[in-house]
DNA sequence: CCTACACTTTCCAGTCACTGGAAGGTCAAG
DNA sequence: CTTGACCTTCCAGTGACTGGAAAGTGTAGG
């Protein structure tokens, strides 16, 4: 499949999946006019990228990631450990995000905009600790 | 407090607490010899800050984020309608960050490494629909 | 007082991850 | 065989930092 439809199916567009081939981080075939050619299982990788990248991994995180699917021959420690690295950051980010959804919510709730002085929620905002 | 305390508190570099401030992002007061003093209240915003830009929101996002605080003579309506927007965007990124770890969780528990010509898990990989 | 050193300031250049646009090749429809 | 949507490469620009220079500040010790 051309590069439009992957663009499509993964949510990247394809001036960034160009960009990903071009730092070695997702390479597609090539059909015989010299167009890329992308497999489901490329759109699969896409996709992927889209979503890691999309939720605040860097390039070089999402290709560790990544290389989770590819090397499958490495050693089974290895990708282990990184995953379950992974693993550990995307939890962290889990609880951030239901942090930053319960701020928010509490905000929506009782700071409705009624020209109060002060709004409660400043005061207990992001007190979770920052340096813990 | 100084620049460099306010840095370990919220997370963020100096380097970047200066830039938010730069865009407008951010704006601290001025101690008489001319360095930046952050209140509590400014370490907060500092962290919501950290927090959001790290889960992939950008600057421009953080900054109506941010401004659901800021603004609190703004119309009521209108920052509702932000923050539930926001409200939903997290709630999409919260699907998204638990898929991507089942994802892995599936890869960690099902595909050992252990050299096998195909892992299960890419069929199924972020298969959840695209442009769903 | 001076020195040393960590911290701060501004400014300017560099990096990472795209993103837009030009100039040109490919392909299916009419 | 043209039109137009798609693709190619290449190069420049943007957003969000990040590093480093040059200079001011603050404090502890001599």
């Amino acid at each position: 499949m051309n590069i439009g439809t992957a663009s499509e199916k993964s949510g990247l567009p394809p001036k960034t999946i160009r960009y990903y081939e071009d730092i070695g981080l997702m390479k597609a075939g090539r059909a015989g006019n010299g167009y890329r050619d992308y497999s489901t299982e490329d759109v699969h990788r896409l996709r992927f990228l889209q979503r890691s990248r999309g939720l605040g991994f860097s390039v070089e995180e999402c290709r560790q990631l990544l290389s989770l699917y590819d090397d499958k021959q490495r050693e089974s420690a290895e990708v282990k450990a990184i995953a379950e690295a992974k693993l550990k950051e995307i939890d962290r980010k889990l609880a951030e995000l239901v942090g930053l959804r319960d701020t928010l919510r509490h905000l929506v709730r009782h700071c409705h905009g009624d020209e109060r002085p002060e709004c409660p929620i400043m005061d207990g905002l992001a007190g979770e600790q920052a340096t813990g």
